[in-house]
RNA sequence: UGCCGCAUAGCUCAGCGGUAGAGCAGCUGACUGUUAAUCAGCGGGUCCUAGGUUCGAAUCCUAGUGCGGCAGCCA
C-alpha cells in the first residue's frame, strides 16, 4: 500500500475497461439473488464507487462482513454501469476485508440521524455524505483563501497564540498559566496566586485576534494576512459561537477604508466562486439536502456588486421602513440582527456594506471621522446570515489614538508598541477579521457551527 | 449569563396516572441489476439521576445532570 495510488475520485473518470484497484470505507451494501453492490466511498469526492459482486468472486463470509463501516479493498474493471445512478461501476475480481466493523454497534447508519448525535460520533461522522462534504469544502475554502491573497502578494503571518496583553478588548480571555496544575481525580492545584511568578513573569491568555500583532507586520511587509486559531472564553453557547475557531484577518499599508471594503468584496466573491467550481457535487448535495437556496445566493453574491451605505444611511432606511422591530432604531444603536437582516435581505437583497458607524459602538483603533462622532468601520452583511466581515480603517494619527484609548478607559502603558507604530512612520492603514467557520456556514447552508470544524469547542464540550 | 424546550430500544420518535410501543438499524430467510433496494419472520428497555405526591408514576411536583434553541456578546 502506498498513498501514491488512484483515488476512487481518480479512477472514476477513467476510460472503460481500465483494471483498477480502490480503498475505502463501505456506505451500504445490497444484496440481491447472485449478485451483491458494494458502496465505497474514500473520501476523495462525494459520490461512491458501486462495486459490483457477482457469486463466488468474493467469499461469501468476507462479502457477508462488509458492512457499513467497514474498510475494503476492491480490485476489477472499470465498466459501464447499466442501472441510472452512476456512469461507471466497478465489476469485481477481488476483494479484501481490511478492517471489519460490526453491524451491531457501529453507530454510524444509513439513515438520518440527529446532528447532536452525529457530534457525540465526531470521530466517524465522516464516513458520512454530510460531513465527507462539509470537510471537503472546508478544504477548498482554505486552499482558496490563501490563493486569493497569495495571488496579490500579500505575505501570510504567524502571530502570537499565547499574548500577555489582556487588552485586545475583543471578550473573555483564557488564562494560560503553569501555576496552575490539573491532577487526573479532576483537581487543580494552585501552586502560587501571583501572576510575576509564573510562566511568562505576568498574566498570560489565548489570543482573541492577532489584529495588532498584524497591523506591525502590515507596516513593513505592506500587505499581510493571518489565517489562525483564536479563543473566546465567552459562555455564549449559541448555533453561531465556538470557543476555539479559525480567523483570517487581512492588513493593508498604505490603505483607506475604500481599499479594504474592496478587498472584502473580492475576497468574497472569488472564494466563493472558487468552491463553486471545485465543489459542485457537494454544493450540490448542500443545495438538495440544507438548504434549498444555496446555490441561488452564491451564485448571486459571487456576481452581484455588493451595496455600499453609511450607518447614518442604513438607519434612516430602517426608521422609514414601516417594519416594527422589537429592538427600536435610533442613531447611535446598535445595529441587531432583526436590522441587519432586514436590510440585506428586504431591502436590498444582496450584500451589503455598512460604514461610518458611531464611535461608542466600534473600537478604540478606528480612524475617527472629521465629524468627531463616527469612525472608519465596515460590517459586510450578508443575505441568510447578516454579519459575516467586520474591519476598518485604523487610527493612525498618535494623538487621536491615545485621546482615544484615553476615552475608552484602557491603561496607556501595554500599548507603547502600538503607538510606536504611529510615532515612527505611521500610515494609513486597514483590515478586516472574518471568521472562517462562518464563511463555512455559509458556503454548506449548514445551519449550527459545531457542524463545521471537527472537533468543536463550546462551554462544557472538549470531546476528541 | 438570562429565558425557553427536550431527555423512553443502537437511531428517530409516539405514549402523558392503570401490564413498554412504532419506524428504521441489527439478526434469520426470500429475491439475477440494486440506488435510503424490496418482502417475511425474530430478538431488543435502569422510560437521564435523586427525592416527593399517589393504592399505583415513563406520565404529576422539586432539585440536579446532559443536550438543544433564542437573546446578549461577537467572528
Amino acid at each position: 500500500m502506498d498513498y501514491r495510488r488512484q483515488s476512487i475520485r481518480d479512477l472514476m473518470s477513467l476510460p472503460v475497461g481500465t483494471s483498477v484497484e480502490a480503498f475505502g470505507w463501505v456506505k451500504t451494501r445490497r444484496d440481491s439473488k447472485g449478485i451483491s453492490f458494494v458502496q465505497v466511498n474514500d473520501g476523495s469526492c462525494f459520490a461512491d464507487l458501486q462495486v459490483v459482486v457477482n457469486e463466488n468472486v468474493i467469499p461469501a463470509d468476507t462479502l457477508k462482513a462488509m458492512t457499513t463501516g467497514a474498510s475494503v479493498r476492491m480490485k476489477g474493471e472499470l465498466v459501464a454501469s447499466p442501472g441510472t445512478g452512476q456512469a461507471v461501476e466497478l465489476l469485481a475480481t477481488e476483494g479484501e476485508l481490511i478492517g471489519p466493523a460490526d453491524p451491531a454497534t457501529y453507530p454510524m447508519q444509513k439513515k438520518g440521524a440527529s446532528w447532536e448525535f452525529l457530534r457525540e460520533i465526531a470521530h466517524l461522522r465522516v464516513r458520512g455524505n454530510t460531513f465527507g462534504a462539509v470537510f471537503r469544502v472546508r478544504n477548498r475554502a482554505a486552499y482558496a483563501i490563501h490563493k486569493f491573497f497569495q495571488d496579490r502578494r500579500f505575505a501570510y503571518i504567524q502571530t502570537p497564540i499565547i499574548t500577555a496583553s489582556d487588552c485586545e478588548g475583543a471578550g473573555a480571555m483564557f488564562a494560560v498559566s503553569t501555576n496552575l496544575t490539573a491532577d487526573h481525580d479532576g483537581q487543580y492545584k494552585l501552586s502560587d496566586r501571583d501572576a510575576a511568578t509564573d510562566f511568562f513573569g505576568k498574566p498570560a491568555y489565548l489570543t482573541v485576534s492577532g489584529q495588532l500583532e498584524a497591523e506591525t507586520l502590515a507596516l513593513g511587509l505592506t500587505n499581510v494576512y493571518t489565517f489562525g486559531p483564536t479563543f473566546r472564553a465567552e459562555n455564549s453557547s449559541t448555533s453561531r459561537h465556538l470557543a476555539e475557531f479559525w480567523m483570517i484577518e487581512p492588513e493593508m499599508a498604505f490603505c483607506s477604508l475604500e481599499g479594504d471594503m474592496n478587498l472584502a468584496e473580492e475576497f468574497l466573491k472569488e472564494v466563493i466562486a472558487d468552491v463553486l467550481e471545485n465543489c459542485a457535487d457537494d454544493l450540490a448535495f448542500f443545495n438538495q439536502r440544507i438548504e434549498p437556496e444555496l446555490l441561488q445566493t452564491l451564485n448571486h453574491v459571487s456576481s452581484a456588486g455588493f451595496e455600499r451605505m453609511t450607518y447614518t444611511e442604513a438607519i434612516k432606511l430602517l426608521e422609514s421602513s414601516g417594519e416594527s422591530f422589537e429592538f427600536p432604531v435610533f442613531w447611535g444603536a446598535d445595529l441587531q440582527s432583526e436590522h441587519e437582516r432586514w436590510i440585506t435581505e428586504k431591502k436590498v437583497g444582496r450584500p451589503v456594506i455598512l460604514t461610518d458607524y458611531p464611535k461608542e459602538i466600534k473600537a478604540f483603533y478606528m480612524r475617527l471621522n472629521e465629524d468627531g462622532k463616527t469612525v472608519r468601520a465596515m460590517d459586510v452583511l450578508a443575505p441568510r446570515i447578516g454579519e459575516i466581515i467586520g474591519g476598518s480603517q485604523r487610527e493612525e494619527r498618535y494623538d487621536v489614538l491615545e485621546a482615544r484609548i484615553k476615552e475608552a478607559g484602557l491603561p496607556a502603558e501595554p500599548y507603547w508598541w502600538y503607538m510606536d507604530l504611529r510615532r515612527y512612520g505611521s500610515v494609513p492603514h486597514a483590515g478586516f477579521g472574518l471568521g472562517f467557520e462562518r464563511l463555512l456556514m455559509y458556503l454548506t447552508g449548514m445551519k449550527n457551527i459545531r457542524d463545521v470544524i471537527p472537533f468543536h469547542r463550546t462551554p462544557g464540550s472538549a470531546d476528541f
